[in-house]
DNA sequence: TATGAATGAGACTTCATTCAT
DNA sequence: AATGAATGAAGTCTCATTCAT
């Protein structure tokens, strides 16, 4: 029974996979060629289509994988006591991911996933439902805090998940165009924009001189 | 050889780059053909290369086109006395340009530029560049302000610089996928960003106070 | 302008039928490659989806093309005055045909064409149409040679134009297969099938009291 | 080896030739792909090269298998007395072959098998064979029938023969693209056909004189 | 200048067949 | 004997660019 165990079939289609994210992230989805991730990949032309039925299955395989992988991401910064502390722990966790140099091609064929996304509407779903996952978990711990007067009430907890989103959207960009970004030092800046939304300490202090 | 007049000419080229601009806005570069241009521009296969040495040359010349209407955008915030009112210049102008209906496809068309800048070195250099300038800009503002007292001095001009053009990358993209996008209500949020980069009073007090 | 003149098209377009026609009369449809015919009409590969949309055009231009011809065939026998003359004539238009060397290429593909009519609804009702035609011609003129008691009144009209019309299918198959295939004399038999279909004799006696 | 006994060998094999009968009769050989075949049967890829070396082998046994059917059905009109009879007998088994639902795939394959026969060796002998034996079937009939003075002396019996072979393949095509063919009424015209081919009353009256 | 027909390399995908298991 | 994963040549069609007119 050559029937090829999951373990095995698995593994091809993880090879296929991250032959393609590496061609992907060089050269992005139209410039890349099915040859070009079939050399890569070290398996034959027809091969690769006994684990992805085309192109397109493939680039949307991606998507969902990176879709996957970011909602563990999120569930990092899920539970924790505090808001503002949670927040904090969601930045930090999206910050590692920035630095990590094995992300790089996941991070930059996330760039063209974004540019797909404008014309096709499988991948804009995934990528939305993306961003929707984090921004959701923001928006809730956002409105926690505001409950406990630790955030300004009169901003919208929508529009506070968008900026902080809005933030590692352009980080990821900014570092991908440019090795030398510094990611330690705007995540300090980061911390000081959440200090932005909070409450001023000084109201109270001069409510309880007053 | 009955030379065409100068403002003929240009007035072919804007012709083609409008095409292209509006099918690279549906379709992004690749998918887009010369066809689809051509047609869409009303003029001839060979014309366009009358113009144009190829399609490289004419995504460029979107890019520069790009570049330069930046360019003009910066310019308005420079020459602020008040640093802090500079900033909040700087973000009306920004907010203005993403709410326009009129730039919508060179929103799309800039993020599809984001990710070409990934793979072809004429086109990051453009694009790298015209985040730049923004950026510098604020870097200049910051710095005046912390020398003033007026933003915290442990954060970095360049780190807070990044975080607000990233702050507006993002919203590029959260409007070109969503509709619904709520420019209004963000801008307020991003306004308590520039709260956030702002030395708090009590500091101020306690300084006197020494 | 080097807009090409309508002749100079059509001569290329022809030129590409032919070269499909030799292609397809050798090799039938499907193992016959585009590369085949672009070689033997001596043009490039591009060129041909210049003149037509894709193969399956190209192979309903030919079944078109045949539909046109044979509807000149049909036009040969029309307006004749006796029926049974009519008859007569038409099988000697198809007998004619059949027997022209230079139509081997097109009754060969014409075999192709109705092994294509089972599965090709397009094509299917070319050819059902290039058979209805002759056969409708054949039921006018077995109508009225059953009113004028030449043909014997309790056969279908539908039934005779069915068993002429697929005489000349066989044919077309037998002379395909059967170099040897003698026309002339099956032609004598095919007009003893029309006398079959006559009236016997007694009709002779009210003539003759007439 | 586990060998497998002659009759589980034989089932297998009949298998496979159904399901290749159903597919090739939907979408002719060229355009039905092994892996359909496959999927009919019910097998595996593999299994289909234990009993046939390739696709061609396959539909050279469908040929073969037809021949050796059609054998059978000529068979029955072997050895009757009256040669005009023994026509009239050939017609009816035909007609009721033409007529069985069960036979619709394999008159079907056989429209393709001849365009197949066009380019195909193998093929054209298994077709021509299987027409040269109700050919010949007829042609002793007719000598007879001729020698009897029953059929006129001037026909080939060849040529007769080829009329009426000629009738059931135009009869099998039609009936295979017009599901409202009549087969019934056809008949009737078929028997008009060979009363053409019969001596008309004078010679009655030439032989009485004798 | 301007046209649009022509080019041909290369894109994605299929498929008959083989072979390790 | 049987399986089905793997192969890779070949298929159809597209497209940026050129060039005769």
């Amino acid at each position: 029974m050559p029937k090829i165990s999951e373990k095995k079939r698995e593994s091809r289609r993880q090879q296929i996979l991250e032959a393609a994210l590496a061609c992907f992230s060089e050269n992005g989805f139209h410039q890349t060629g099915m040859a070009d991730i079939v050399k890569r990949s070290g398996m034959s032309q027809g091969a690769v289509y006994l684990y992805f039925q085309s192109k397109d299955d493939l680039i949307e395989a991606l998507a969902d994988d990176r879709h996957r992988r970011e909602a563990v991401l999120n569930s990092v910064a899920r539970g924790s006591g505090d808001p503002i502390e949670g927040l904090h722990a969601l930045i930090r966790v999206y910050a590692q991911w920035l630095t990590d140099p094995a992300g790089e091609a996941r991070r930059r064929v996330g760039i063209h996933g974004w540019a797909e996304a404008l014309r096709n509407r499988r991948i804009r779903a995934s990528v939305v439902e993306g961003i929707d996952m984090p921004r959701a978990l923001i928006v809730a711990l956002v409105e926690r805090a505001q409950h406990d007067g630790l955030i300004k009430r009169d901003l919208g907890a929508d529009a506070v998940a968008r900026v902080l989103v809005a933030i590692f959207q352009g980080f990821v960009l900014q570092k991908c165009w440019d090795e030398d970004f510094d990611v330690e030092a705007c995540m300090a800046a980061v911390a000081s924009v959440i200090e932005g939304f909070r409450t001023t300490k000084p109201d109270v202090g001069r409510r309880t001189r007053a």
